[in-house]
DNA sequence: TCTGGGGTCCTAGGACCC
DNA sequence: TCTGGGGTCCTAGGACCC
């Protein structure tokens, strides 16, 4: 059977998060902002309205934010991860052929259903009000044969109120397919970014349509595979599948940017120790372990560009806190500057594996170490899954910790922590 | 003064092999 | 003067996504 795939996004994701758990949110310009609150990464349309782009510098944008009163909210990741995770399970029971796109985004494959619930439209709708009913949450759904055509469905969907909030692409005649198509910049479609844009369009391709119709050994040629692929998906011939098995990740990044400039080794290498944690709190996830580890400091990132990086290979591949924990502090001791002040640091775990067969076994702790030290992993991930993160850590990331990023307006945890239920009164 | 964080895939070029 | 053909693996860089 061919596939008919679902494109199911969440409406201004995180802005519509916050509005469940408080609704004086609603109807208000609201933007939710990125780690250290740096950046706006989440706008409700009235934001949106007021001209506030994505990803702006929040210093650039506090006057006028100040000016429409705005509300302004640090990102608040364990709500969003809760209420992500809420949203899957309602889709896994519409298709149980799902791949998580995104934290607010799936695609489902909904071919063998789409009788079931008398056809794409109704089964958009259907999609639609379960998740506003049973989460609180506005989601869009664009239905099409091909990944990137539902992609092209969605965006209509959520700019145009005419379709409800559903747009079933195979449904429209095709003079009107046409006729969405030249309505769409180049720039808008799924895996045409930033670069690409404006060499199209040199070249006389402006709309969705004019690629769709652009010779496909011509765009190959010129631009690769990627962009060919892209062009045929848009004909309707499927060359993307739906990913259902998440594979374990290739590489595992963890770094932040520091609440205030670190000058001193020791709170670089606390903050170090943290991200380490964390990267070998996800490494376990996935069942891998890394054979190697990157630390990078960052100086003034916008001004001169300054970074301080260095690898280690470790002595055998490993998913232990304490050993990668080891790895980054003596790393951090060989990069460190003396009168260098640091503004961000990162750990990358790479040449990962699976932990099932370890690469080498000449210089191991030996099966009893090993074993030990999966037993110590499984309770430390244990106590953190039940009571909270960083409820049991190593000392090695800091007591106090001066350097953890800003994030003075964050909302309750409403669904993930005892002490911050909503309350009704 | 102040600018996030975490990923993927593809391509080209070099090293190396027979 | 003139120097084959076919392959693999790795890395860096560039593009993209949210």
């Amino acid at each position: 059977m061919a596939p008919h795939f679902a494109l199911v996004d969440v409406n201004n994701f995180y802005v519509s998060c916050e509005r469940v758990f408080n609704p004086r949110l609603e109807g208000v310009p609201v933007v939710v902002l990125s780690n250290n609150d740096g950046c706006a990464v989440a706008r409700s349309n009235e934001a949106k309205a007021l001209g506030i782009p994505m990803g702006a510098p929040w210093f650039q944008m506090r006057e006028l934010a100040r000016r429409h009163r705005v509300r302004v909210l640090s990102s608040n990741y364990e709500l969003y991860g809760d209420m992500s995770g809420r949203v899957v399970a309602i889709l896994r029971a519409f298709s149980p052929d799902l791949e998580v796109y995104s934290i607010d985004e799936s695609f489902l494959d909904v071919a063998p259903v789409l009788a079931l619930h008398g056809g794409g439209s109704s089964l958009g709708q259907a999609i639609r009000h379960r998740i506003r009913q049973w989460v609180g949450l506005p989601v869009c759904v664009g239905l099409a044969p091909t990944k990137t055509l539902a992609k092209l469905a969605n965006h209509l969907a959520k700019r145009h109120p005419g379709f409800g909030g559903v747009c079933d692409w195979a449904a429209l005649p095709a003079p009107e397919q046409a006729a969405w198509m030249s309505g769409v910049g180049v720039g808008e479609i799924w895996g045409v970014g930033r670069r690409l844009e404006p060499k199209l369009q040199a070249l006389g391709l402006h709309t969705v349509r004019d690629l769709c119709r652009a010779d496909a050994d011509f765009l190959q040629a010129r631009f690769g595979v990627v962009l060919a692929r892209v062009a045929s998906e848009l004909r309707g011939m499927p060359c993307l599948d739906l990913d259902t098995l998440a594979e374990p990740r290739q590489q595992i990044i963890v770094s932040r940017s520091f609440g205030h400039p670190v000058a001193a080794l020791a709170p670089l290498q606390e903050a170090l120790a943290m991200h380490a944690a964390h990267a070998a709190e996800k490494l376990r996830a996935d069942g891998s372990v890394a054979a190697a580890v990157q630390v990078s400091l960052h100086a003034h990132p916008f001004r001169t560009g300054e970074r301080h990086e260095g690898a280690v290979t470790l002595p055998q591949p490993t998913d232990d806190t304490r050993l990668l924990i080891r790895a980054v502090r003596a790393a951090a001791a060989r990069l460190y500057r003396e009168g260098c002040t640091y503004r961000k640091a990162g750990v990358l775990l790479f040449g990962l594996s699976a932990r099932e067969r370890p690469q080498g076994e000449l210089f191991d702790f030996g099966e009893a170490g090993r074993e030990r030290s999966a037993r110590l992993m499984a309770v430390m991930d244990g106590i953190n899954r039940a009571y909270g993160p960083d409820t049991l850590r190593s000392a090695a990331s800091g007591l106090e910790r001066p350097w953890r990023m800003r994030s003075g307006r964050r909302s309750p945890r409403y669904t993930t922590c005892w002490e911050e239920l909503p309350v009704v009164s």
